[in-house]
DNA sequence: AAGTGGTCTAGACCACTTC
DNA sequence: AAGTGGTCTAGACCACTTC
C-alpha cells in the first residue's frame, strides 16, 4: 500500500471507530509528517483522499477537521421527511471514488445480498445510430445487445439494456449475463475498466417494464445512462439502467 | 491563477478547440515541466483536473491521452435510445468539480436564461426530527422553511423544501427566495459553501406537486435530497429538490 | 508573532510500456 | 534499452487564521 493511502486509511479508521468525532481537528500536516516519517505532500495526498470522501474539511492558517456528516449516511435510509415515503431503499449506490465496489452484482454481493439475473434478450446486432456515436464505432459494426433484469434476494429492482462492442469485448456467452459482466471483461479479458460518464433521470417505465420489474406502468423509475471506459479510453458498453425508484438510490458527495 | 491551472486550462482549451483531438497523445510530463519551466508535480496537478474531468487519461509508462468524450457530452442530449423518449432536456446539472456554478439560478442564468420563483411557503419552524438531525441542531432550534417552484423561462420545472437553521443564516427574508438563496449565504453573510451530500431517487409526483409543476399526479421526478456544508463543516441547509422529469437530468463523470 | 495549510521546486527512485 | 507516468523527499515560500 502506497504511504499516502496507508495515511488516509487510518485516519479514516478513527473518524469511523469515534475516536476523531465530529468538528475535531486533526494533527497538523507537520505533525502528520513527523509521525510517518514523510513529507507534506504525502500527508496532503492523504488529506485530498479523504476530503474527496467528504470526511474531512481542511481550512488554510486554521488546520483540518472531521467533518459531520455521520447523519446522513448512517441512518441507512432517507427519513420520509416532507413527502409521505416509504422505507429503506435496496439499491444504494454510491458516488464515492475508488473504494466502492463497481457493478451490481459486486456492490451488493458484497453486502451479502444474493443476486440473480433474468435474461431478456441477448444478440448480436448493428447498434443504433446514437449508441454507435457513445462507442465510437461504426453503426455498421457489431455489438453484443442484451437485457437483463437484476434482482435482489429474488425480487426484481433494475432492468438494463446494454451495448458492448464485440471487437473490445470479445468471446461474452450467455452464461455470464447471469453473474457479472464487468468481472468477465476485468477478470477473463483482462481489461481496465476506468471510468464512466453517466446521464441521470427519471422516467417512467413502460408497459413492458412495468410487468418485468413487477410495477405499474408509469411507475417512476431511476434511469441511469452511461458509457463505460476502459484504461486507454476505450469506450466498453453503452448501458440504460432502470431501476425501481422505491427501492433505490444514488450517493453522491459534491466537494467544491 | 496557480500554475496547475493555468496549465490544466491551457490543455483544456486544445482540447475543446479541436486542437488535441480524441485519443491523441499530450506531450509527456517532462516535455511540459520544461515548457512551462515547473517540476513535475505541478504538470501531474494540471493533468488531474483534467483527469476528474473525464476529458485525459494517463497511462503509466505510455503517456497521457485525449478521451473520447466528445460524443455524450456535445449532443446536449441524450438520445431517444432504446424506450421511445423526447427531446433536450432543460436542467441539466453537473457534478463535475469546482468550474461548475452552485445551484439552479447560478447554473441556469449562467446560460442565458431566465429564471423565476413562485414561494408557496415561507416561515420559520421546528424542523422535524430527521432534518434536525441532519442539520445537527436540535429540533427544538429555529428553522427557516420554504417551499418554492423555479421555473425556466416561465416554466416550471423543480419543486424545493428547504430549511435553514436560522442561527446559521440569520437574516433571510422573503425577498431574497425570489432569486439566489446561495447568493444571499455566500455574498450578503459572506460564508462559505464547500460541500453537499446528496441522495438522489425517482418518485412520483404528489397530487399538489402536481399541480404546482403543471403535470399529472405520480409523473415521475427526479429527486435530490441534500445537505449542504460550509467550510467549516457547519450544515446550513436541508432541502428535497423534485424535478420535471423530462425535463431535468444530472450529468456525472465517475473516475475509478 | 506564531501556527497552519497550499503551492511549488529539483530531483531521486520506481513500475510499467514500448521497441 | 529507452521512454513514460507515479510516488516521494526535504525543503522554500506564501496566504491565511488565531492570539
Amino acid at each position: 500500500m502506497l504511504k499516502y493511502e496507508t495515511i488516509a486509511q487510518n485516519i479514516q479508521s478513527r473518524i469511523e471507530s469515534g475516536d476523531l468525532a465530529p468538528n475535531d481537528k486533526l494533527p497538523t500536516v507537520v505533525d502528520l509528517c513527523d509521525r510517518y516519517g514523510v513529507s507534506k505532500i504525502t500527508v496532503k495526498r492523504a488529506f485530498e483522499i479523504l476530503t474527496e470522501k467528504g470526511l474531512i474539511a481542511s481550512k488554510r492558517g486554521s488546520g483540518t477537521y472531521v467533518k459531520n456528516t455521520t447523519e446522513l449516511f448512517d441512518t441507512g435510509s432517507v427519513d420520509p421527511l416532507l413527502v409521505g415515503e416509504d422505507g429503506t431503499r435496496e439499491d444504494t449506490f454510491g458516488f464515492t471514488r475508488s473504494d466502492q465496489p463497481i457493478g451490481f452484482t459486486a456492490s451488493h454481493s458484497a453486502r451479502g445480498r444474493s443476486v440473480s439475473s433474468v435474461v431478456y434478450d441477448f444478440s448480436v446486432t448493428n447498434p443504433p445510430e446514437s449508441v454507435a456515436r457513445h462507442l465510437n464505432i461504426s453503426p455498421y459494426d457489431f455489438t453484443y445487445y442484451f437485457c437483463r433484469v437484476r434482482c435482489l434476494e429474488g425480487e426484481p429492482i433494475t432492468i438494463e439494456y446494454t451495448y458492448m462492442p464485440i471487437d473490445v469485448t470479445p468471446g461474452l456467452k450467455r452464461d455470464q449475463l447471469y453473474h457479472s459482466v464487468y468481472a468477465f471483461v476485468q477478470d477473463t479479458l483482462g481489461l481496465k475498466i476506468s471510468s464512466f460518464h453517466r446521464i441521470i433521470r427519471a422516467v417512467g417505465a413502460t408497459e413492458e417494464e412495468a410487468e418485468r420489474l413487477q410495477l405499474d406502468t408509469s411507475a417512476p423509475l431511476l434511469e441511469i445512462s452511461q458509457v463505460g471506459f476502459l484504461d486507454d479510453g476505450t469506450p466498453f458498453e453503452f448501458s440504460v439502467a432502470r431501476s425501481n425508484g422505491k427501492r433505490s438510490e444514488l450517493r453522491d458527495v459534491n466537494v467544491i
